[in-house]
This record gives structure tokens, sequence and C-alpha cells, in this order.
RNA sequence: GCGCCCGUAGCUCAGUCCGGAUAGAGCGCUGGCCUGCGGAGCCAGAGGUCCUGGGUUCAAAUCCCAGCGGGCGCGCCA
């Protein structure tokens, strides 16, 4: 597809000049950005062009005007079969269909790189996603977050990048989260043996607190009861995080996720790195004392106000450790990187830049070094009524219950059907109702129905079965057939443009657009048949389908069975 | 009050970033299709003030401004 539009832009552009030379159309120096598109309607060819329009108003010509002379000194070629007008001023192109012939057999050829492109250039890059705090749980919105960073962390493989995907840790044992979630844990703890003790205010009251200290009770029994207070306090702390990491790890594990690094907050203090920053940014004049808690001018690199790095009480803020972590990021020499993050942290989002651009690493007008992709926050409805989904009420759905109620497969699709700016509402009670009416099963199945069509082939030993690489193709004249192969040719354009925008969604609404148009033909036409040169070919158009089914799925993290 | 996101078919949403021709899909609804590759499928039909009002443009669901409605932020929480 890029290989017929770049030539059909290089025909445009030799017929401008063309015009111009002869004194029909002004010379206007540049041309301005147009597009050559697939037309709304099958009627009106396989490419079209707004460039007449565009051309109107500079050089003063009605855009029906522009396009006739454009027309006229079009250069002829020998894949072009003819062009015409259309009005307001479109021009369309119609082509013979070697091109749609050359993208089966590419595609066929290159398998499963068929799709993946090299604008990436082996630059490393990363990919950080879910992070989620380490105080329960992790809940359908992290579950969004998963799908959409593992999503995009392929993406950007399939373009040529080499990713890394991070997780990053949010375990100060200092913070007010994790502390009251260590005593939450200690209460239950001390409960399951008899004592009376107090639950603490705005303590984490889920159900998964008491399991947690459960399990505690099944590996040390009543062995930390003893212990002074403090110590015992510290002890539960140190429990409440390496239980629920585990926890984290595990349910991503089930969800398809595989990390390369585990990036610990606590160990950013350790190491020393949170005092190096504030030194560094201390040294560079961005900061100020004021109100007894350190200050950094934000404000100056385009935040709405400045932002307190560390507190009255002495302690850093989390900005401050985010800045350390970024800065950690930056020394690995990634050429980019993608943080995945719920809309609930938009406001982060400027001080983050502020705080890059003070330090030089990223520069006004400039292209971000840190692409922050936001989602909305997914809710769950009830009867009609939202519910609040609160770790300190207890009242969340986890991830593994999602996976128990509809599968990876189900979940991942429906999480990367719509665009992360579009809040999400999940009804429960319907939960298991739409799994099964869940669109991923009508790609899947296009895709099973493909293997199935090999399969039979081979069983009934088709010649078609061995010799479709060798198909005339051009037997493919149906319009279902030409429908099949333009989707073909169109798959690597599409995972460009989700890869450069980030955005998954492309990828899914493209692949149920593909299945339909597959179970279309697949309904209409007999791909296995008596005319063999006939079943060569569609047999070869199948699989160039199957082939982009599987790599769509992939991309998005999706199985593509063989058989359902 | 300020900032970000959303408002498109009965419902859930694509399409908005990059303005183009008759605004699409799934679910639901109505009516059809199983003596040949598994019907988890296909075909046809009904269904729309693209939140409202201005503006820019040859052309606006798309860009700009104002308003309305909903969500989320605006902590020396993370």
């Amino acid at each position: 597809m890029r290989k017929v539009r770049d030539a059909l832009f290089a025909l445009l552009k030799e017929a401008v000049r063309s015009a111009i030379v002869k004194g029909e159309l002004p010379d206007i120096g540049d041309l301005p950005t147009f597009t050559i598109e697939p037309p709304p309607q099958e009627e009106f060819g396989d490419f079209a062009t707004n460039l007449a329009m565009v051309l109107s108003r500079p050089m003063r010509k009605s855009p029906m005007e522009v396009a006739n002379t454009l027309l006229r000194h079009l250069p002829a070629a020998d894949w072009l079969r003819r062009a015409e007008v259309a009005p307001p001023g479109f021009l369309n192109f119609h082509l013979t269909d070697h091109w749609l012939y050359e993208a089966v057999r590419d595609a066929i050829e290159r398998d499963e790189r068929y799709g993946h492109w090299d604008i990436g250039q082996g630059k490393r890059v990363l990919v950080e996603f879910v992070s989620a705090n380490p105080t329960g749980p992790l809940q359908i919105g992290n579950a969004r977050g998963g799908a959409l960073g593992d999503a995009i962390a392929n993406l950007l493989a399939a373009v040529g990048y080499q990713v890394e995907r991070e997780y990053y840790i949010n375990d100060v044992t200092m913070s007010a989260q994790v502390q009251k979630f260590g005593e939450s844990l200690e209460a239950r703890y001390l409960q399951l043996f008899g004592y009376d003790v107090p639950f603490p205010e705005d303590g984490y009251k889920g159900e998964y607190v008491m399991e947690l200290a459960k399990e505690i009770v099944n590996e040390h029994g009543d062995a930390f009861v003893p212990l002074p207070p403090q110590k015992r306090r510290q002890k539960f702390f140190a429990l409440a995080k390496e239980k629920i990491i585990a926890q984290h790890k595990a349910v991503l594990e089930r969800f398809g996720i595989r990390y390369d690094h585990f990036v610990s907050e606590q160990w950013l203090y350790d190491s020393g790195r949170v005092k190096k920053t504030l030194e560094l940014l201390k040294a560079k004049g961005l900061t100020y004392e004021s109100e007894g808690a350190l200050w950094m001018r934000t404000t100056a690199f385009g935040d709405q106000k400045d932002e307190v790095l560390v507190r009255r009480t002495g302690a850093p803020t989390y900005f401050a450790s985010d800045i350390a972590y970024h800065l950690y990021k930056h020394e690995r020499g990634y050429a980019f990187v993608v943080n995945v993050w719920g809309a609930d942290h938009h406001g982060h989002v400027p001080r983050m830049h502020a705080a890059l651009k003070a330090l030089g690493i990223e520069r006004e007008g400039e292209e971000k070094w840190l692409k922050i992709v936001l989602y909305q926050l997914v809710r769950l409805v009830k009867d009609s009524q939202p519910l609040r989904m609160s770790k300190r009420a207890g009242e969340i759905v986890s991830l593994d219950d999602l996976l128990d109620f509809i599968g990876k497969d189900a979940a991942r699709f429906f999480l990367l059907s719509r665009s992360p700016d579009t809040p999400l509402d999940i009804n429960l009670d319907l939960a298991i109702k739409q799994s099964q009416e869940n669109p991923v099963y009508y790609v899947q199945y296009a895709h099973a129905r493909c293997c199935r069509l090999f399969s039979h082939a081979k069983k009934q030993k088709h010649q078609a079965f061995s010799g479709y690489q060798k198909a005339d193709l051009s037997l493919l004249q149906q319009p279902e057939e030409r429908r099949l192969m333009k989707l073909v040719a169109a798959f690597p354009d599409i995972v460009l443009k989700a890869a450069t925008h980030l955005l998954p969604h492309f990828l899914t609404q493209f692949a149920l657009q593909l299945a339909d148009t597959f179970h279309d033909f697949y309904e209409r036409h007999r791909v296995l048949s008596d005319d063999v040169s006939l079943s060569f070919a569609r047999l070869a158009l199948v699989k160039a389908t199957q082939i982009v089914l599987r790599n769509a799925l992939t991309l998005l993290g999706i199985c593509a069975p063989e058989a359902m």
C-alpha cells in the first residue's frame, strides 16, 4: 500500500509540474500537504486525493477546474487503469489489481513479520505500566493499564524498537498507604488469635487482608504475637509488601504480561538516588525553601504551581522520587520512554514535563522524551448504579476476578476495543453474558476458519494444499475477494498508525473489520472446489488473511486459536 | 473557581489528533438463509437535531470560541 501510494504521489507531483510548465496552473512553490486515501465507496475507485481542493485557494481557481487540469496532465502508468474527477473536486484512481496480489504474496512470504516495520531502527525504548501501590490486589483499572501497556510495547517492537517493560513498585515503607496497610494486616493477624485489637481508622477493610493474615498464620503461626509492638509493626510492613507484590506478579503473569524490570521506589532511596537528585536540583538553582519545605520552581517550566520536593517533616515527596526515577530511566539510555497512567494522575503530567525540561531532558517545542498515555477510569456498574471502587472500603473487583469471569482474551479485547480516552463501564451483572458475546470470539473464529480450511485441504489431499504459493491471483475478481485483499494490503499501515499514536484500539477495530469481511467471503464463495486454479488462489488469500488476523491478535496479546 | 477527558443509532462505542463524497460497528429489534469447506456464521431491514449556539472554510462529527450535561483531578497523598 505504501508503494502504490508513493507512486501516486509521484504521479500527482508530475501532473502539477507539467501543468505549471504549460502555464495552466500558477506556480505556488511547495505543495501543501494533501492525502491519498481509499475513498469511502468502492465505486470511487481504489484511491482518492484531495489535492485539487487544497490547491484551490492558493491557486485561486475552483477545485473542479484544478482537478480537471491535473487530470489532463496526469502521466500514464501501466498500473493505472483510469482516473476521474468527482465533485466537489476529488481525483479518483482506479488501479489494476497488481498491488493487491503483491500484498497477498508479501503477507505469505513475510508471515509473522508481515506488518512489521523498521522505523525504530533497534533503538531502545521503555514502557512502564501498571505500577500499582502494593496495598491491595490489582483491580480492573490496573487491567486496562496492563492491557494498554503490553499492547503498546508489542506495537513499538513491531515497528522496530527494542522494547523493555518495566513495573515501578511504590513500596516506600514510610508512605502513609503502605503503613496503613501494614497496620490493617497486623490487626487482622492479632484478631485471628482472639486479641480484641482496634482496627485502624481508615484501614484497609477488604477481605483480602484477612486472607493474607490467615496465610501468615499458616506460614508462621503465632510467631509474631509476642514481638515488641514496634518491632512487630515493622515486620508487618515488610510482610504486607512482600505478599502483595508476589500476588501482583502472579496475576500479571496470568494476564499474559512479562516484565523485564521491576524497579523499587524504596531502592531509589536506599541507593541514594533521591538524595542525589535533590542535590542536583538545588545545585541548578531550581529550588527554594518556604514554610519549612523545599519547593521546586516548576512554574518556570510550564506548571501551574510550584511543587514541594521535601516536606516540612524532612521526608521527600512522591514527586521527588519520581524525578529520581525518571533520571534513572534517562541514564539507561532510552530513546524515549512511555508511561501508562490512569487519568486520576493527569495532574502529575505537567509537573513531570516541567521537571524534565528543568533538567534539560526535554525541550520546549520538541518531541517529548516522556510519552504519557492516560486512560480514563474503569467503573463498575451494578443494577445500573455505579460502584465506587475503593481498596480501603474493600469494594473492588480484582483482575483475578475479571480473569475468572471472562478470561484473558475477552478481557484484553474488551479493554483494547475503545480509545483510552473513553471511560469504561463494566456491568457485573452481565459480565458472563457479555463475555460470550465478546467480539473477540468473532475474530478468533475467523482465524480458526482459515486454519480449518487448511486442515480440510490436507485431509482430502486437495492439490491446492501444496500449490497455493504458486497461485494465479488474478483469478480473484469477486468483490468480496478484492475487499479482503485490500484489508490485507492495509494492515502494515494500521500497525504503523497504532504504534506511532500509541493507540492499540486501531488494531482491534481493524481485526473486527477483517473478520467481518472474511466471514462474508467465506459464506459466499467456496474455497476448495474442483476448479483447481481458483482453489489455489483462494487458499492463498485465506493464508494471507490468517496471517494478518494472527499478527493483529498477537500484537494485542490475544491468542489466535487454530480450532475453537 | 481552575485544569484534563467525555457527550455520535434503544444500549456500548469507532470515526475527531491529520476537516472531504451517502456518519460506521457490535449488541438489541424485524424478516430471511443449514442435503457441499463446523451456523461461535451470513443476508436484508428499521433505527441519527453527531449535546446546544456562534465562528473559520469551497467543505465541520472533526478546527476555534462560548455555554450545557457527566467523569476525574486541583494535598507538605501516591
